[in-house]
DNA sequence: ATGTTAGTGTGTCATATTGACGCAATGATA
DNA sequence: TATCATTGCGTCAATATGACACACTAACAT
């Protein structure tokens, strides 16, 4: 019997044409003044804007670094995450050149590590706005939220990761339930309508979407109504987490 | 003005700690006898069954890495592939202790690759069952279909592996088009629904399963008819290949 | 205090979609 | 030529959807 010393042998493992750099970015979205933001950060010495990222410890699974890397940004535990998509084409991690000169001068011994291609995890994270308290981290002096139209370059190919977790969000609207964890415990149907609306990027029917919300069952409708605001004070509403969980797991269904 | 010496000097970056190791698993699908199938390799030494997969080599993209371990596996070139999640847990590659053995045995200095964490991106992919010529690989010594209840124990994760695709594959007939990758040229409606029952794992009532097809305006009736069963000759169908692009698209609606 | 205004709660109605089923036609087989 | 399972094509009630009407109310200006 062949042992697998034999079968291996002639496997080239050790020429290290298959170590790859892992690292993970995040788009974080959040809810306010009824508008999506991004939790962004701004890089030290590029001032360039970024996701917050991360790299992979060796004992650490995608999530746990996502969530070690997302506590560090936000100081919140137990963000709701997803992976979407892993970005690798080769000349992700290429530099515009007058970024590169900057990089690669000063005798740096880190560019080499720095100009490598990164294999990076895309993960889109939601969170309650009012709760992140945005921190920057060792490579970044700013951390802040920013709505998607004051987003203009982003450094690499995280625009296109950025767009793309868009998208992926947009579809996720069809068939799960989504709201709980970035509105607070108690919020109006105008404002969970707004929700939806902004990341669809369209306009819904309120009393059509109002219905549908309902039909789901993932809604508890409070007696308190929300006053201050210039005109009839709306009902306030809380997820049925029981419900809403079971919606998570089970798909919703219909279309916006 | 700090320079990027400053800004990384205290970051660790040569520890190794961040260096992972990267692989790729592919889920293929065929159907054939009106029946799922999946393309798995056994392993040479172990005899352990297994996803086909492998590594990614510093100049590819996942996807042009997945489209060459696939192309080795069945001959074919531009299949469908899609990217459905990453396989990260740190005790993924953890052997049975059986195999372990096996494996540390005979002084074999290829053992510690073996046992490392691999960071493993799942692809699924949808091919022609009768174009595809299953070929072992440098670890494998066979390669062949195997129905879904035909599986039984997987190497490593592979088992989780196979059944999230699975899942995905049919989250997504909800919304886009199935069938083009799967299916020959010409093909009949009992034939298209018969795919899409075994995906689903459920029956579909026939009729209704008919019209909802015919109105996503995916597929060209044609006036051929498939004789040689032993009733009543159904017509034959192909797909219209530019609204079936744009279904891909634009995305279908309604659920099954 | 009163009217104005804009946002809210609730309901209606025509139309489209869905699920469940009927029935005649057909092609190999007995 | 009868049988049988399967196919093509259709019906109908129930449900879901999209578009819209109308009354209500909290703050604000007068």
């Amino acid at each position: 019997m062949q042992n697998i010393r034999t079968v291996t042998q002639n496997f080239d493992f050790h020429t290290h044409q298959f170590l790859n750099h892992i690292s993970l970015d995040c788009v974080v979205f959040g809810f306010h003044d009824n508008q999506l933001k991004v939790l962004l950060i701004r890089m030290k010495y590029t001032k360039e804007w970024a996701l917050p990222g991360g790299f992979v410890k060796e004992d650490e699974s995608l999530e746990v670094a996502a969530n070690r890397v997302l506590k560090d940004r936000t100081g919140l535990d137990n963000i709701f995450l997803k992976q979407f998509k892993v970005f690798s084409e080769p000349q992700r991690s290429d530099r515009n050149p007058a970024v590169k000169d900057l990089i690669d001068s000063g005798s740096n011994p880190d560019h080499e590590w720095f100009n490598q291609r990164f294999i990076s995890i895309g993960f889109y994270a939601l969170v309650d706005f009012s709760k992140a308290e945005p921190t920057p981290d060792f490579f970044s002096d700013l951390c802040a939220w920013k709505t998607l139209d004051e987003i203009n370059t982003l450094i690499l190919d995280h625009s296109q990761i950025l767009n793309k977790a868009l998208e992926t969000l947009r579809l996720q609207l069809n068939y799960q339930p989504l709201g709980y964890n970035l509105l607070a415990d108690k919020f109006t149907m105008p404002e969970l309508q707004k929700l939806y609306e902004t990341i669809l990027g369209k306009e819904l029917d309120r009393r059509n979407f109002q219905r549908k919300m309902l039909s789901y069952g993932i809604l508890n409708k409070l007696q308190e109504r929300k006053t201050g605001g210039a005109h009839k004070a709306p009902y306030l509403y809380e997820f049925n987490l029981e419900n809403y969980q079971k919606a998570l797991q089970n798909g919703l269904f219909g279309g916006w």
